[in-house]
DNA sequence: CATCTAATTTGACATCTATCTATCCAGAAA
DNA sequence: TTTCTGGATAGATAGATGTCAAATTAGATG
């Protein structure tokens, strides 16, 4: 098994990019491309992956991720885990605390994905 | 209430648009942007708009839509709802078939989501 | 070593979701 | 009107998911 912080990335094995308007996405596609969707479909991991995306020096310390929501830490763990699971994240231990990251990447093929051919 | 085949637009009421790596989403514009994500993170519904938005003509027949698939005709039903209630795709009914097309505005505005910034 | 703290893991529980079958609705054509 | 067909809705069920409290791990510090 892998240790603990590693990524168990999914999206290691998929490429996948072309535009949902191009040629047909291939079963195994669709099901990668879902996983990533998944894991974007909770509020709360949208407004992680936003703070841990815009912080200051590219990188988001756990112990600020955890006081701008009313829940338990188990739970802001868990939802991090997701995100470091779809590969949209990366998380690194210095010391006491733990430090997470964007997959630049990873967001960035999203863009594409969403991107339609101007209508003639 | 209303009738049948409109959409209960859910991304009519929330305009959101700045990149992940900008200002702090708001709880309300994650709550609606999760709802979007939500639609678009299953399999088959990926697969469905990408038959949708690929399709010649710029829409695609309900009854093309559901032979691609080993599942039954409700379940497809099923994955058109949802996609059309998170404000991605319309349908309108001609004559005996119903005909679905993408919402373009729904589908561009992600593409600016996951914009992320040049690192320097 | 013992202790303290940051973070993850485990286990439980209520809620949600994808799928099916059966039924219903809307037009078209007898 | 009656009948036929494409598609949506209703209801049921197995499996997934978000949440928490309790237990566990990894470093730091006394």
């Amino acid at each position: 098994m892998s240790k603990s912080l590693e990524l168990e990335d999914v999206t290691a094995t998929a490429p996948c990019c072309a535009p949902l308007g191009g040629p047909p996405l291939a079963e195994d596609e669709a099901v990668e491309l879902a996983r990533v969707f998944k894991a974007l479909s909770d509020p709360v991991r949208l407004r992680l992956l936003n703070l841990i995306a815009s912080s200051a020096g590219g990188e988001a310390c756990v112990c600020d991720l955890t006081t701008p929501f009313d829940l338990s830490g188990p739970t802001i763990s868990h939802h991090l885990k997701v995100l470091r699971q779809a590969g949209l994240i990366t998380g690194e231990r210095r010391g006491t605390w733990v430090y997470y990251r964007p997959v630049p990447t990873a967001i960035t093929r999203l863009s594409t994905l969403f991107t339609l051919p101007p209508t003639p």
